[in-house]
DNA sequence: CCGTAAGGGATAGAAAATCTAATGCCTGTT
DNA sequence: AACAGGCATTAGATTTTCTATCCCTTACGG
């Protein structure tokens, strides 16, 4: 059978354009840029020898032959979603079943999951949030993702996640009088502990060249995220796991003081039992969160 | 408006491997190879999270969901061919003229062609062969090709093909008991030259390493095409250049009995006068035929 | 029972398509 | 006049896709 069809994606940016009569909203939709769409469409009017869209300064114009295009793949689009979303509904849901610690999984993991559901809309997640280390690994989770040095015995796995050590506070405390310039500053603020990481103070000012600070003072909290909340409430500075952190810190609600940062020895490690063969779904999802963890990496650095 | 639509080319993939029950006849049809649309095929189902087929030893099966999916993306297909087609009969057909040889245009041009109407169906081709070269560029042409050594005055152009030039003849008169093992050897046959490159043949001596051959006699013909059929009849041996000879390498009727060639000086330009503007059309023609012509390079070399 | 051909799977590296980021241009608006 | 909103253009980066190979399995014919 010979059909002659365009090149597909450009008929796609061309639906999403003559829709929404704009390529900056078009783009939006099809999460690119607005030159992509634009080139898209191009491409489509030279393959054609057509003009799709009268330009105007302010949005565009469908042009005759747009108009008469536009209802055909509108439709077209409909029925392969539609035939798409039935094929979904017969199928069996999968599932997917990870336990991780409450702060990564606020902090980290769920943000970043929302492009996983996008992808994989046939997946379901039950996500088991438990805070102290559990013991067993037990039958109904598929993975386990967690803070550790290296990845536990037993277990095959790979490091998620590096971790940059740094202080970090409200930004209203910068401005309270105590000015923070150099390390010995911090020590005029109140510090907060999380108990998960008793000697992470110690260590970050002996690694900021004061090996004898008194950082033994101050607030203890039980989980990481506990400990944030404190410092963006202003109750002093706390040391953040960029893990945690960095999501904190670009939306405002935390800034970092000091240059200075501790590189973490251990990291966020997804492990699972070795000998256990690994479900479909859950190979899926290590695929996709090691891209996910390396992209993040990029825009860290 | 959200719809979740799988990657487009997956599912034409798709659609086509389950017309045909057959990856290798589904590639085929697309123009890449199997193994490509294997691939396509493999991500579409990791992402749907079904198979789609059974793979049997020998073919294909589809399976339950690939039996549901299959009938609403044909139609959706055909939806999307349909708009096109009607499309392209509302519009006015763009007309392009091109002059040029006709040796050319019949071993090199009209070939290649065949791409070009598959890729812009919308433009008629009006293509004049004038084999002596015209002192004029009328106002109906909008491109020439034509064998020079450089842009010829007054036009802006490219030079579209180099041209390597080497002896050609025959395979049965290379087991006609004067064997061709050395340049020296062909002066026991009949030369046959081209009347509009009478150099020819002494340059081609002369880079041999044979100044002195008397290389004059032999038969004469007015084109390209001529000399290289009186060729592969037997006539003797002719000195090709590698766009005219190329074809009729690649399928047999001629053979290249030496190893030695010469870089010809001059080569296929392809022009049109300074300050006339292009049309579309004619820009359209150029990027195209420039990428065949680079293509063209690789697989000579 | 082996040899061969036909069909599909896997993988690495190459090629091509696509996207981004930056910049420019135009025009209606304040 | 300065600005902002929207599209075009470009080069370079990135991602997707394809090819080339090699492998494995099965059917079939001697």
């Amino acid at each position: 059978m010979l059909r002659k069809i365009p090149p597909l994606n450009a008929l796609k940016a061309f639906e999403a354009a003559a829709r929404h009569c704009s390529f900056v909203r078009a783009a939006e939709e099809l999460n690119v840029t607005q030159a992509a769409v634009s080139q898209q469409i191009k491409q489509l009017e030279a393959r054609l020898g057509v003009e799709l869209f009268q330009r105007k300064p302010r949005g565009l114009i469908l042009t005759d032959a747009g108009q008469h295009y536009l209802p055909g793949l509108t439709q077209a689009f409909e029925m392969i979603a539609a035939s798409t979303a039935s094929l979904e509904q017969d199928r069996e849901y999968q599932l997917l079943t990870i336990r991780t610690s409450s702060s990564f999984a606020s902090q980290w993991l769920v943000p970043v999951m929302t492009d996983f559901f996008q992808r994989y809309p046939h997946i379901d997640l039950r996500l088991s949030a438990q805070d102290d280390d559990p013991r067993f690994f037990s039958e109904d989770i598929d993975l386990e993702i967690r803070h550790k040095h290296r990845c536990p015995e037993g277990m095959d796995g790979i490091l998620l996640l590096k971790e940059k050590i740094m202080p970090v506070c409200s930004p209203r405390l910068l401005h309270s009088g105590k000015p923070i310039r150099q390390p010995e500053d911090l020590l005029q603020h109140r510090l907060l502990h999380i108990n998960y990481y008793p000697e992470d103070w110690s260590a970050w000012f002996r690694s900021a060249g004061l090996p004898d600070a008194d950082c033994h003072r101050g607030f203890r909290y039980d989980q990481s995220v506990l400990t944030m909340q404190a410092a963006i409430s202003g109750q002093g500075v706390a040391l953040g796991r960029s893990p945690i952190v960095n999501n904190m810190i670009m939306n405002g609600q935390l800034v970092v003081p000091l240059e200075h940062q501790l590189l973490g020895e251990g990291g966020y490690w997804l492990y699972y039992p070795i000998n256990r063969p690994l479900s479909d779904t859950a190979c899926l999802f290590i695929d996709w969160v090691r891209q996910q963890s390396q992209q993040d990496h990029w825009s860290q650095s």
